[in-house]
DNA sequence: CGAGTGATTGACTTAGATCAATGACCGTGG
DNA sequence: CCACGGTCATTGATCTAAGTCAATCACTCG
């Protein structure tokens, strides 16, 4: 997930840096769509609000990642955008991107490759939720991003990891640490390897 | 979300249906791309095996959905796709779809535009399954799906409601009573109406 | 060298999963 | 027209995996 490498440079040269205080609002829902924006630090809640003023956050944004591709295509935002800590982004104007799309289809498909594997990956974590056991989640965890040595190496931390798969840290160490005692894996530092049944040194738990 | 909306008419005229027995492989991880598919009926399992056979399921796909959006962009699958139930399905080949795209940048932008709305969804489904609390969930699905008035008319029922928020219809069915209960909602058949803190004709709970 | 954070493990609690049973509906086939 | 099988909706009882609270150790950084 380098980043935004799917914007032409034509695009990425028209983006305008932006900085943001902790508690800022970036847009509100119902405001005319000026463009995407792409997090560069900090993290930008992205918050709907209902009549009563109850609030749910559809998605918090991390560096590196986009936020409001949708609103490309639609005339007003659906939701408001709130930095949660001071925040860097960068905004690239709509008119600008939809214009190099249509007249660079390579740009624009770019963009929808970027999409669709977003897509992928978004689904494979929610069918990962549906999973209830943690150490189910974990399995489908590393069956999904093992190598074809049957290794994972975490580009983060562990707790990191344990926010993404839905758990508390404490129950992803304790379900690691189960994992290891049963010699369904082994863990080397960043990297967890994954032992076939058939060659476990079989230290029973439960 | 309306069968396969962002198609143009080209495109969709190109469409190749084909059926599948319950079990039969569309695709297999490897092998070359030949476009994306829509689930016509039935439902459509996308999985990843790893080197000791086992399985992990990336996504399950219903009627209505597209699958293998990302192939258009790579040249070979990176799962397998295998029939959960008898289905039937329409294939856009990767060429009719790309070179489409090419010349017409409307059908690009649109498949983007779908896309992208696909990504915001996902999102919120991810962060809604942050939360632990099953009346949270309630809650968060609620505000995000209220219309104006504070309604949400269910267009499925409670069990594939339950499905989406990642509960058991039974935990389900318990949390809406309860909150009916605290006058937190009331429910007309299909739609439920969430009620303002402060009109609530208070009828304590625990 | 302290402050801050990740990793880890223990003890305890609880929300939600599971298992089970019941009633309301609905289509359908005789 | 009705009995039957199937599914949804609902509620009760019970159990347990995972959350919560808490403490410790290892590290890194300024």
């Amino acid at each position: 997930m380098a980043n935004a490498d799917w914007l032409s440079p034509k695009i990425r040269a028209a983006g305008i840096e932006r900085t943001l205080g902790r508690g800022e609002t970036l847009f509100r829902s119902g405001q005319r769509t000026v463009g995407l924006y792409e997090v560069l630090s900090g993290t930008v809640r992205l918050v709907r609000v209902d009549r009563t003023g109850r609030e749910a956050v559809l998605h918090s944004a991390a560096a590196g990642e986009m936020i409001a591709e949708a609103s490309l295509f639609s005339n007003a935002y659906h939701c408001d955008a709130v930095a949660t800590t001071a925040a860097r982004l960068r905004l690239y104007p709509k008119s600008v991107v939809l214009g190099e799309f249509k007249r660079n289809s390579e740009a624009a498909q770019a963009f929808a490759a970027h999409l669709a594997r977003q897509v992928m990956g978004l689904r494979t974590s929610v069918e990962r939720r549906n999973i209830r056991s943690a150490r189910d989640r974990v399995r489908h965890f590393l069956v999904v991003n093992a190598g074809a040595n049957g290794m994972v190496t975490l580009r983060g931390t562990l707790k990191e990891l344990a926010a993404d798969l839905g758990l508390t840290h404490e129950a992803l160490y304790r379900t690691l640490a189960r994992m290891a005692k049963d010699g369904e894996i082994q863990r080397v530092g960043r990297t967890i390897r994954t032992v076939p049944p058939y060659d476990r040194s079989h230290k029973k738990s439960r």
